[in-house]
Formats: structure tokens, C-alpha cells, sequence
DNA sequence: CTGTTTGGTAAGTCAAGACTAACAGTAAGC
DNA sequence: GCTTACTGTTAGTCTTGACTTACCAAACAG
């Protein structure tokens, strides 16, 4: 629930998408997911920081490499909660279109 | 694409996600809607044109009154998006438990 | 036609957060 | 041991955007 504010911000910023796209392709480690970015090193460090927070991503150690990769929760968790309007949604819609240009009263 | 940047920044708001939520309960017109919220009608209302432009709700007029209501439309882009991780996320996530705290090599 | 209700718009203020530069830490290679 | 990769952290700057206070437009009531 509030958790949704963290998965949803997390993804808001240009470049947090930018990273968790480049993950899409495969686990890789810090160095190589900034390389193809704009942006200098430390930002990717914060960008995974956040994004591990959410749960969107989880890192392994190996070496003296941090090897990242997109959680499969954090993406559930997201689902579950888009899921959650989904059907209201349908609903609403189904009610304006079938009221198309009538009367709708609200109080209530 | 670019599209899921207006999607996702247009949920990343509190107040903005406040709103949606006030939406799923069923169709509401602005000041019902602002009636609820610690925010002025006016921010609602600007909150409404970027749900709107996102394609997330939309709206009829009906008298001097305008009800907005979910609109699916933008929900299902979203979750298209999301749906793009999630086999990708599945894979990762399954090279990572398979190779636990074992060697991969990332060289290609 | 006048007044009331309901909403969208414009200008300006202010806080959240994305970024860089500098520093600190850990593992491998020699 | 020392040096070299690779990464996380901190301090400080600067831009984005959310908010309020005015103001303006449209539709109904009388």
C-alpha cells in the first residue's frame, strides 16, 4: 500500500528507468550499467540504491563486483496494485458509457 | 514508451495518487473530490490534467459539473509495461538462485 | 439579465531530490 | 606488504514541480 509509493517513485525518474532497463537485459554489474548512461557512477549507486529499497532489484557479490538484477517481488507487488484499480476501473468506465451524455447523480 | 514516463510520473505524486484512488470508488466531480484531500480545488485540478494527459482518467461534462473517472485505457499500458520486465525479471532471477553464491561470467 | 455555482488557468513561492566531486572501504594481483 | 580495480557514501549545488492565491469562463436558477 504505502509501499506502492516506494515502487512507483522509484520508477518515476528518468534515469532509475534508464538503469532498471538496462537490468531487463541481464545482471550486470555497477560499472557497466553506468557506462552506458549519462550520468557519473555514484548516481547509478544512488539510482540502485532506491531501486533495491522498493525491491525492484537484488544484488550478488562476486569479486569486487556487485552484480545487479531485477526482483521479481517488487514487479508482483506493483502488478497486485495496478490490479487493484483494474476492475473499478472497468466498471467506471462501462457506467460512463452506457450513461454516455445523461445524468449522473452523486450524493450521497 | 516515452508514454510510460507520463504513466508512471502521473502516479508518482501522493496527492496525485490520492485522487486516483478517490476515483475507484466511482465518478466524481472536482470539488467532491477536492473535498476530501488537504489540498486546494485548483491543485486537484491540475492534478486531474496530468492523470488526463496520461490517460488515466477521463471525463464528461454534465451540467455546469465535470465527473472524472478512471479510464482503463491508461491502466492497461501500464500494466503492458510492467508485463515487459517481468519474463526478463523471471530469467534473471532464475540464473541468479541457480548460480547462488557461485561464479558468472558476464564477459559477451 | 443578474447572481450563484462549478472548474480551469496564471503567476509566484518553496521544498524535494537528482547530480557531481571528493573521500572511504574492500577484494584481487603482483 | 603495496598497488590497482570496483563500489558505496557524504556534502553541497541546482533544477523540477507541487502548492496557494488570485482571476476568468461557462452553465443553471431566479
Amino acid at each position: 500500500m504505502t509501499n506502492a509509493a516506494r515502487l512507483i517513485s522509484a520508477l518515476a525518474d528518468p534515469t532509475r528507468r534508464a538503469v532498471f532497463e538496462r537490468l531487463k537485459e541481464g545482471p550486470r554489474p555497477v560499472g557497466e550499467i553506468a557506462s552506458g548512461l549519462p550520468v557519473t557512477r555514484p548516481a547509478v549507486s544512488q539510482h540502485l540504491k532506491v531501486l533495491k529499497d522498493a525491491g525492484l532489484v537484488a544484488d550478488r557479490s562476486v569479486g569486487t563486483r556487485r552484480i545487479y538484477y531485477i526482483d521479481p517481488k517488487g514487479l508482483g507487488a506493483m502488478r497486485a496494485w495496478l490490479d487493484q484499480f483494474w476492475e473499478a476501473s472497468l466498471d467506471a468506465f462501462k457506467l460512463a458509457a452506457e450513461a454516455g451524455a445523461k445524468k449522473t447523480k452523486e450524493e450521497e
